[in-house]
DNA sequence: CCTGTATAGTAACAGTATTACACCTACCTG
DNA sequence: CAGGTAGGTGTAATACTGTTACTATACAGG
C-alpha cells in the first residue's frame, strides 16, 4: 500500500520525453470540457509550464519560461490563466510558497481532498489523501462556532528521494 | 466547554483600554527572557501594533502605523522584528494572507499546537487546539515516506460574531 | 450584422520581502 | 581598559508577488 501511495505522491522527475506531458495536457483539456470552461492557447501554455516541472513554480517563473520560448505576456495574463486552471482543478496553489503545481491525483470525483507535501530540497510537491484530516478540522472549527469555508493543509519537509540521499550522506 | 473554547479563540474586539495590551506586552517580554532573546524597543513597538488588533496585519501596515506615530523605519527593520517575534513564539504568521497576528494561547509549554481560524469578514484570527490533527498529518506524511518538518493548517470562514450577523440579515 | 460575454493585451502600480553593506552598542576576554 | 565578537539597527536599492483600470479582440446567439 505504501508503495502505491508513494508512487502517487512523488512520481519520478520528468524524463523530458514529453509523452507524460502530452497526456497531462489532454487530461486537463478534458477537465475544462467537463466544466464547460475553455482551454485556450494561453491557458494551455501556462499549464504546460506548470506540469512540466514536478516542483512548484511561481507565476513570474512561468512568465520567464514563456518569454524564453518567445511568448511574452504580462503578469496579469499569467494570473488570469492560473485562476482558470485553479478553477478547473488541474493545478493547486501552495499558500506557503506563493507557487503553483500540477494536480496529479485524478480522483476529484471521489471528493476526497488531498493535503500537500512540499520538499524543501528539490521542490517536488506530493499529494496524499487527507479527507479524514479535513473532516476533523471542520469539527475543530465548529467547536469554536467558526463557519469554515476554505481549509488548507501544507507540510514542508523531505520527499522520499531527498530523505534517502540525506541518510546516505550521514 | 465550547464557551471557554470560543472565548479563547475569539476574544472581543479591543476596547482600547490599553490594559490588555500592556499585559500582552509584559507576557511577551517574559517569553523573550525565557528564551534568552532581547525584547528591544523596536521589537516591542512592532509587537504592540500586532497585539493591538485582533485581525491579522501585514508588515507594511505595521510600518504605516508606526510612521503615523512618528517612528519611521525601513521594511527590513519590521521584518527583522517580526522574525524575532516569531522565534519567540509571541506572534504567528498566516501563510494564506502573508500577515501576522498575536498569539493569544499561552499554552506553548503544553506543546499542543493550535490551528488558525481566519475570519474573511472582520479579519479576526482565532486559534483552537489542533494537536490531534497535527499528529494525524504527521502520520499521513509518514505513510508517503515524507519526512515532515513544518506543518501549516489554516481555515478561512466566518468567526462567531460575523456568522451571527450574517444570519440576522437573512 | 450587431451585441453580449468571455478572453486577452497594455500600462501602471500596490503589496510583500530580501540583499548588501555600514554602524553601533553590549558584552566578553585578555 | 583595549580589542574582539555577536547581535541589533540604519540606509539604500532591488526583487518578487499580485492587482487595478482600461482597451481590444473573438466568437456565439439573436
Amino acid at each position: 500500500m505504501s508503495d502505491v501511495a508513494n508512487r502517487t505522491a512523488f512520481p519520478p522527475p520528468d524524463k523530458s520525453n514529453g509523452k507524460r506531458l502530452a497526456k497531462a495536457v489532454e487530461r486537463a483539456g478534458e477537465e475544462f470540457a467537463a466544466k464547460n470552461l475553455r482551454f485556450t492557447k494561453l491557458r494551455q501554455m501556462v499549464y504546460e509550464e506548470i506540469a512540466a516541472t514536478y516542483a512548484s513554480i511561481g507565476a513570474y517563473e512561468i512568465l520567464a519560461r514563456l518569454a524564453d520560448k518567445g511568448t511574452r505576456v504580462a503578469p496579469i495574463s499569467i494570473y488570469r490563466a492560473i485562476d482558470a486552471l485553479l478553477e478547473a482543478g488541474v493545478i493547486h496553489r501552495l499558500e506557503s510558497k506563493n507557487a503553483f503545481f500540477a494536480c496529479r491525483r485524478m480522483d476529484h470525483r471521489t471528493g476526497r481532498r488531498p493535503l500537500f507535501l512540499s520538499c524543501e530540497k528539490c521542490g517536488a510537491v506530493g499529494e496524499v489523501d487527507g479527507q479524514h484530516i479535513f473532516d476533523l478540522i471542520g469539527e475543530a472549527a465548529n467547536s469554536a462556532k467558526f463557519v469554515a469555508r476554505v481549509k488548507f493543509v501544507e507540510v514542508q519537509g523531505l520527499c522520499p528521494r531527498c530523505a534517502s540521499e540525506e541518510k546516505d550522506k550521514a
